[in-house]
DNA sequence: CGGTATCCAAGTCGATACTG
DNA sequence: CAGTATCGACTTGGATACCG
């Protein structure tokens, strides 16, 4: 069995993950099933059968779009520097181009996951900041960012063998 | 400030999420800093400030990799019905071609997310079931699905204000 | 049954040029 | 400064036909 428990703090965000339970002190336990009703905590869609298609289709669109590296980049240096202004993303985010810069952010924007604020000043200023949601999405992937860090050797040993395998 | 407790069994999976540390029990807190390092608890990269330029790149490529729709619906047919044939994957994963089938099969056991096991009789037997490696993913996108599915109005809602202030 | 091989349509992305 | 417009290389994925 496993524990994780997260913890999110203004400005930095922790993560505890793929803990053995016997590994954690007695104070962190999972929440019994009375506790997680009380709380109003809900249960992993993944492991409860049938998904709400809409939710399916929002999470596969929302995959295809943060496993895009431009999305997943600017939401981490938004997350980090706060207010940014257009310029200075894309030379934070190394290698993007000014179209995918552009088609990123108002997808984002779009999506509500920042703000787009315009100065009306001569040049122009425009500044973007995440909102709550963008901060919150940044927040559920940290999982999944783990997951990679964590297991990038096993994968890339998995590949070896498969690799050789079929040399 | 928001706490989130994530607990895994066998078989099945239960996710806390974007809970007020106010609503959380008492017996629920988050790790402190002696006890994370005791317990080998490693902080999110995400919020912990430069990130390794190289490591980066292989996280974005893994995550790019591991996170397209297909591999997603393969894992969660996986993780739910346990060990499957080829054609009985192509059946529960609705809308897949052939084609993207034994492709993101192939990408999945040469990751080390699956096992493919070949029965040598007549007709040809091959099922597939998760490693612990897969199964840990699946576990690891919970939360953006649980992000996905609690913030899916929020997201819609952004939208129609976004495309009714362009017309 | 469980694949390969091939073709083709649609989409993605970078580079470049131009604008208020 | 912060974009828009356009073009062309490259990639993706579905459909179809065939194979051990």
């Amino acid at each position: 069995m496993y524990v994780t428990a997260l913890q999110l703090e203004e400005g930095t965000r922790k993560i505890y993950t793929h803990l053995m339970e016997s590994d954690l002190p007695q104070s962190i336990r999972p929440l019994d099933t009375a506790t997680m009703e009380a709380v109003g905590a809900s249960s992993c869609p993944l492991s409860t059968g049938p998904v709400d298609p809409r939710v399916e289709r929002l999470v596969n669109e929302l995959i295809g779009r943060v496993a895009d590296k431009w999305t997943m980049l600017i939401l981490e240096v938004l997350e980090e520097h706060g207010e940014l202004r257009f310029t200075r993303i894309g030379k934070l985010v190394e290698g993007i181009s000014q179209k995918m810069l552009t088609q990123t952010l108002r997808q984002m924007e779009r999506d509500g996951l920042l703000i787009r604020t315009v100065h009306p000043v001569i040049p122009p200023r425009v500044e973007y900041r995440l909102t709550d949601l963008g901060n919150s999405l940044s927040a559920a992937f940290c999982g999944v960012w783990m997951w990679a860090a964590a297991n990038l050797d096993r994968i890339e040993a998995a590949r070896e063998v498969f690799d050789t395998g079929r040399r």
